[in-house]
DNA sequence: CCTGACAGCCCGGGAGAAACCA
DNA sequence: TGGTTTCTCCCGGGCTGTCAGG
């Protein structure tokens, strides 16, 4: 059934990408003074979540390295490095300059002044979910760091540039804005396809069964993608021969949590009481919701400290908070 | 009531200096 | 003297109390 599984996985950069072209041309195009060895200035793709913005700007840095010899590349999720140090550490890790950087007791900032040091080939960093990033002003110090080029990826424009000062705006104002809109429905079923032609077996799967993936998906390519592995491993499993509708709608729903699954791996207990609180109640009130936490946990926290987990959950899109001040409460995102 | 901003505390742990010892 | 142990300092990050403001 499954003949190459990483086509299937969400990190998985094809070598050849559809429906994407006048973006990645604008992107090139931008990048154009690398291929002389300059840098130039930040780009930003935005747009929601699996529309390409991450394969896209992957996809463009790896054709760039096929046409300059000396280039340096990184990528990097500021949801998982999202403070300055672990950021900084990261960029300095696609230069190799970190050997003797151990984590603590380097005086301050000096990842910063390394990488100010740097004087090697063009440096193209992607810097992905940027608007997760902790402090905004780092954005400003890699703005002025000769030859690095950044590639700037969110969802959307103001959570990036909303909670920065003018310094940082004004620097950005130039960049290079480049939107992605959700895939069509027939976008999603030639992304499917493509997939299927190179890593599933002929014939286990034909357009109906795609069509109806891709309605489920509703413009989003990794939910699409997703829903189409959990239905090859389960048909896998379960030994078919082909992939079912019944399959489909069975993996649906866990393939469109998955991704929230993910998310709410990484939270500490603490975080996931909370979590799991709000998600029971549907909708509760801070002081009901600490109560009950205090209730459900051995060793509860402050309820400061609590009021950062759930800013944490609501910066994570986990779930929302309605109201600012007396009768404000909790509840999942949808 | 509830929040976000802020300052400050403590902890773990690495580095370099200092102290110690053979 | 040189090697080893201890000390001191610094950092990032988790955590907390306070406080102005809605």
């Amino acid at each position: 059934m499954i003949t190459d599984a990483r086509v299937l996985q969400p990190e998985f950069i094809p070598r050849e990408v559809t429906h994407r072209d006048a973006e990645v041309n604008t992107l090139s195009s931008v990048l154009q003074p690398i291929l002389d060895g300059n840098s130039t200035d930040p780009v930003f793709l935005h747009g929601p979540s699996g529309v390409g913005k991450t394969c896209i700007a992957q996809f463009t840095v790896e054709r760039l390295r096929e046409n300059v010899v000396d280039l340096n590349h990184q990528y990097v999720n500021c949801w998982e490095d999202y403070s300055r140090f672990k950021t900084l550490y990261a960029l300095l890790e696609g230069i190799n300059k970190t050997i003797d950087i151990h984590r603590q007791s380097t005086p301050r900032d000096q990842l910063l002044d390394r990488l100010r040091d740097y004087d090697g080939p063009p440096y193209v960093v992607i810097l992905d979910e940027v608007d997760q990033l902790e402090d905004k002003s780092l954005l400003y110090d890699l703005y002025r760091i000769r030859g690095l080029t950044m590639i700037l990826l969110a969802n959307n424009e103001q959570g990036v540039f909303a909670d920065v000062d003018d310094r940082i705006n004004s620097r950005l104002a130039n960049a290079t804005r480049i939107h992605f809109r959700q895939y069509h429905h027939d976008e999603l079923v030639a992304i499917l396809q493509d997939r299927v032609r190179w890593g599933l077996n002929p014939d286990v799967i034909d357009t109906k069964e795609l069509d109806s993936i891709a309605n489920n998906a509703a413009g989003d390519a990794r939910v699409a993608i997703g829903i189409l592995r959990q239905a090859a491993r389960t048909a896998n499993a379960q030994q078919m021969n082909e992939i079912s509708k019944d399959v489909i709608r069975k993996v649906t729903p866990e393939a469109k949590s998955e991704i929230k699954q993910k998310t709410v791996d990484r939270l500490t207990t603490h975080q996931e009481v909370l979590y799991e609180t709000i998600t029971e109640y549907g909708e509760i009130s801070p002081n009901e919701l600490y109560e009950e936490y205090c209730n459900r946990v051995g060793d509860p926290k402050t309820q400061r400290m609590v009021r950062n987990y759930l800013s944490k959950l609501e910066h994570y899109n986990l779930i929302e908070a309605e109201g600012n001040t007396r009768g404000r409460t909790y509840r999942t995102v949808a």
